[in-house]
Formats: C-alpha cells, structure tokens, sequence
DNA sequence: GCCGAGATCGCCCGTTCGGGCGATTGCGCA
DNA sequence: TGCGCAATCGCCCGAACGGGCGATCTCGGC
C-alpha cells in the first residue's frame, strides 16, 4: 500500500498538510499515516486554534487537519478564524466520537470535511484528496446523521397541531381531549417539539413557532 | 308624568321597541317603564336569542333592548347573530351588574348601547332616544371602565420585560435573576400579563404577544 | 389631599409541566 | 427483511406554574 507515487495523477507535488491538535500523539498518528502516502506531506503541526492560524500563515498549507475539540481555542472557533481571515483555507475536522453533534458547527463553519478519528488510512487519503480537488467530504454515517439533524428540526404534521394547541393556552389534557389521543401521547409530542426547537418550555416552543414560521399571527 | 304627547317633538310616531330578556319580570318593568313615555312603545317581547330574530323580523322595530346574559344564546351571540342578519339594527344591551367586562364584546358586535338595569328611567328614555337618533349610549360610569378597560390591554415596560423573558423559555426564578427582582415580583408580572393579554398560561401570552406586535421575530 | 395604578415583596396550595425510564404499532426506505 | 421514525400509550416524580389571599411604597392626575 501507499506504492502509488509512479502512477501520473500521484506524480505531481504532494498535497501539503497541517495537523492541529492538542495530543502530540495524534499528530505522530496522523503524521505516520499520511507519511505512508507519498502523495500528502505534513508541513506542519500545531497544538492549539492560535499556532494553528500562525503556521498556517507561514506554511500556506493546501489542507488543514484540525481536533474539533481542544483547550482554549475550540477546533471550531479557530476553523472560523482560519476562514476569515483565509477564505481559501480548507480544512478538514476531526473528531473523537463517531457522532459528534459539533458536525452541523463544522460545516456551518466553513469545514470542507469532517472525519471521526477512527476513520481508515484509505478513506483519510481519499478524503483529503477529494477536498483538495475542490469538494467536500463527509463520511456515509455522518451525512446519514446530518440528514437527521436537519430534519430533526421540521416538526410533524402532528407535532404542529400540538404546537398550535400550546399557543393557544391548551393544555396537555385539553390537547389531549382536542386531538381525542391520551395526555401522555400529547406530552410525548411535546417533549418531541421542545427538543426540536431547542426550547426550555412551550412558551419558548411557541416564539421558535412564530421565529420558524411554523406559526402564523392569526389577529394581528 | 308622561304628559309630553302634546309637545311638537313627541308627536312623531312613537320609537318601537323590541325587549329580550328571559326574566319576565325585567320585561314587564321595562315595558312599565317605557309606557311611561308617550313616545316610546313596546311592540313585542322575547325570551331568548332565537325569539329575538324571529320577532325582529316580524316587527322590525327601531331599537332592540336585550340582555346580555341569557340562558341558551347569551344575548352577545344573539346580538351577533341580529346584526348579522340585519346590519341595520340597533341594539341596546341591558346588563345586571355595573362594571360587566361583556361591555368590551357587546360594543365589538356593534351594540349601539350599554346600560345597566339599574339605569333611571330619565336615563333610558335618553339613551335609547340617543341611539335611535344614530348615536351610541355608554354611560358614564362605563365609559371610564371601558377606557380602563382599554388601558389595561397596554403592557407596562416592566411587563414587556418579563414577556420577553418569557418567550425566551427563562423560568420566573430566571427572570427575577435578570431583572435583580423577587421570583414573587415575576410572578405578580406574569399574573398581570396573563389577565392584559387574557391568556392562560405563559406559552399563550407568548403567542398573543406576537400577535399584537409586542414582541418581534428576532431570527426568521 | 386622595385615589388609582404600577412595582415591589410575602405565603399557601393544587395543578400542570417536563424529564426520566419504559413500551407497541405501522409505515417507508434501503 | 430489516432499520429508522412517527405515533400511540404507560408510570413516577420533582419542580415550576398559576391562583388566591395578603401587604407597602411611589408616582401622577383629579
């Protein structure tokens, strides 16, 4: 493996690289992995969002491998500003967990990638290579789990009876009796649109419903 | 008393009138009363909303002199349901208590007039001599409530602060920390707000509070 | 000068809410 | 043929909510 330096797509100038990330062993990790490909050069290592923005400065790197989390300057932070103040910059995030809830930060964040750091030699080189070449990579599981996530914030047809009952001043047991299922259906339900929404109670649930346009003003 | 047929005024045909009250007692006093008064006449009585129409139509009087509160069709939806059918009515509605909140509803479905049955006869004759001469008849007393009334929709700043604490999902006790007041001054505020904007609970002043354009879509 | 209204604070109490653990059914998509 | 998800139902529980009874003080208008 790695042998593919005499092939005429890897002959060119290998893609150069800089690694951020607080654990030095991760760095050696990556360091040894991406050495075994000819084809990709680690020009630098940085241990926190500062270093990462300075050596990136100075070593004008084609792609930045960048830990989401780290002390201080979190790996999403110093991703936005790498990207502002190098547009250009494309940078791949790593994470520990497999489902890290930071992805939806990431990628709003400007990442071009986002990769757990359980992810195979092939697919790391695979990766780089496709977000140097302009695109972006996420892996299968993690785009799944992105679908999710959005999704996860449009409410079901159910979900917004329920939510247009709370605006109304219902309660769960009037909601219930209104939609002639159980109470505890109507909390499951409501539960469901708290955790969508992101709010602490229906009155939080009802101004995100009147944000999201789920809700519309009836007298105005 | 009564003996003002004579005068020029008077000698117009006299102002007919409808009674709808399901007391027969409070019709047979009203229509004491009002035979008092050569230019008014009684043609016909009702006991409910539904008798109302009928007799309306039948007789169509000049002026209609209802209760507010009935049994079966309050006299606000039989009001309703009149000027529905026959835009041109006026009606006088007759309340039992002084300070009656179904004033703010009977004036919304276009009662021309509010008073109370405790009225004097003086005044009666005037108001419904008013009204038939295309005006409108609040009494004093009620006017000042219904201006309170008024007022009393109108937010202080205070409550508009907590309302918005509100439709950011805070806690009564997390208000009062960011207002550096009592939980217990929260709560009388909410108790306020819940009354003003007639809701029954926080999530329902939430919504009426976008509704009435008291609080903003900060992110649409 | 008094009255109303707003803002502040106090306690009690029943109901509701929201969270935490479950669970089964049916539908669509892979 | 599974897997995921929406929708439905279950119980327990602590905290928050909303209502009802207070109260004082200040400010502005009549």
């Amino acid at each position: 493996m790695g042998d593919m330096a005499q092939s005429p797509l890897m002959s060119q100038a290998p893609i150069r690289i800089l690694l951020v990330d607080d654990h030095s062993v991760v760095r050696m990790g990556l360091a040894a992995i991406l050495g075994l490909d000819e084809g990709l050069s680690v020009v630098g290592e940085a241990e926190d969002g500062t270093q990462a923005l300075e050596k990136f400065k100075a070593e004008k790197p084609d792609i930045v491998l960048m830990d989401v989390r780290m002390p201080g300057v979190s790996g999403i932070e110093a991703l936005r500003a790498l990207r502002t103040a190098c547009p250009a910059a494309r940078v791949v995030m790593l994470t520990t967990s497999e489902l890290d809830e930071d992805i939806q930060q990431a990628i709003a964040a400007g990442a071009c990638g986002y990769l757990p750091k359980s992810v195979k030699r092939e697919e790391l080189s695979k990766a780089i290579r496709h977000v140097h070449g302009g695109g972006h990579y996420v892996p299968e599981a993690m785009a799944r789990r992105l679908e999710q996530l959005a999704r996860r914030r449009h409410l079901s047809a159910r979900e917004i009876e329920v939510l247009d009952g709370m605006r109304r001043g219902l309660s769960n047991r009037d909601i219930a009796t209104a939609l002639s299922i159980s109470e505890h259906t109507v909390k499951a339900h409501v539960k469901a649109i708290l955790q969508k929404l992101e709010s602490a109670d229906r009155a939080e649930a009802v101004a995100r419903g009147f944000e999201h346009g789920l809700l519309k003003v009836e007298r105005p």
